[in-house]
DNA sequence: GGCACTTGTTACAT
DNA sequence: TCTCAACAAGTGCC
């Protein structure tokens, strides 16, 4: 998921921090990634059809301890599926649906540490477990937003718009979304690591004066994204590369010149590049809701320029 | 040696 | 019928 050894390109920068210098503020958190933990550890009693909420208090621990520092927590959760991740969701089903029988098959065998293992890997957050936890929540006063598509997109605009200082996630997606601080692998004392976007170009090293957000969004999608699987061979570290020695600023071009750059023989087809455009767009324009304006908005502004076709398979494009 | 890619382990809690 | 995994170590390529 996200974007593949994206944290650990990016050790330069980490920073350790604890949840509670951010005392004032208002934090967005992916609430799938506390769900998803609390779910595993009663992973058993879920795949059973066992009653059981305890990931709903799970999740309760750490915005309790949010609360106690002095912090406003706002839970982001993800709402409809993107078109264009239909084929990924398909095949996750296909794998939960696969652990789940072979767990079946081991505990006839009496085999319950490997049954065990299985149902663990067949964890799903249903809408329903989302649902229990947004109820507690707001009888906690604790505000939960539903977004319009992925959580990713969302969080991102609560950010970019001032509402929340500080994300809460797991997902290295949510540098690519815009996001100006990050905070990844917090734990129940509140310790964690923070990224800041500024900070990007330290380790980028792309020469002063022609570093732009744009280059680091980009070089992401190259080495492979949620959107876009990458050409054969070319990680972060061989896209980084090819954003040091170009200056070229469009795209399209960039990429039809990625050969000579790499010096060796890579195929970029048509496909590939119009498929590069709309995972960007993904990026960009992804519809989020404005809690102030109670309106669903693209995450950044339309440019005059743009292909409204190319929208329409990125859940950027509103009535559809 | 640096890089991309594959594989095995851990996560949770009692 | 129901929402996303991440990391470290090891391998093999250029």
């Amino acid at each position: 998921m996200g974007i593949q050894g994206l944290l650990p390109f990016l050790k330069k920068i980490h920073k350790a921090v604890n949840i509670s210098q951010f005392k004032g503020c208002t934090v967005a958190i992916d609430a799938y990634c506390w769900l998803h933990r609390g779910a595993f550890a009663c992973a058993d009693k879920l795949a059973l059809g066992e009653k059981t909420d305890m990931y709903v208090y799970y999740c309760m621990k750490y915005v309790d301890y949010m609360l106690k520092c002095g912090i406003k927590p706002i839970l982001v959760f993800d709402g409809c599926h993107l078109p264009s991740k239909k084929e990924v969701e398909k095949s996750r089903r296909e794998r939960r649906d696969l652990n789940r029988k072979k767990a079946a098959e081991f505990l006839r065998e009496g085999r319950r540490a490997e049954a065990r293992d299985c149902l663990q890997k067949c964890i799903d957050i249903t809408p329903q477990m989302a649902l229990e936890l947004m109820n507690v929540c707001r009888d906690r006063g604790v505000d939960c937003i539903v977004a319009p598509y992925e959580a990713d997109a969302q969080l991102a605009y609560l950010n970019k718009s001032g509402i929340a200082q500080v994300i809460i996630t797991e997902d290295s997606d949510l540098l690519l979304f815009g996001c100006k601080q990050v905070m990844f692998k917090m734990d129940f004392h509140g310790n964690g690591i923070l990224i800041e976007q500024n900070d990007i170009n330290q380790v980028l090293e792309i020469q002063q004066g022609f570093y732009t957000f744009d280059k680091f969004r980009h070089l992401c999608i190259l080495s492979g994204c949620d959107y876009l699987a990458s050409l054969p061979g070319i990680g972060l570290a061989t896209a980084c590369k090819v954003f040091k020695k170009t200056r070229l600023t469009d795209i399209r071009i960039l990429l039809k010149k990625l050969s000579s750059y790499l010096k060796k023989n890579v195929v970029v087809s048509n496909e590939y590049i119009e498929n590069f455009i709309k995972a960007e767009n993904t990026f960009l324009y992804q519809l989020c809701y404005d809690p102030i304006k109670r309106q669903v908005v693209p995450l950044n502004d339309y440019p005059p320029e743009i292909v409204k076709d190319e929208l329409k398979y990125a859940g950027s494009y509103p009535f559809i």
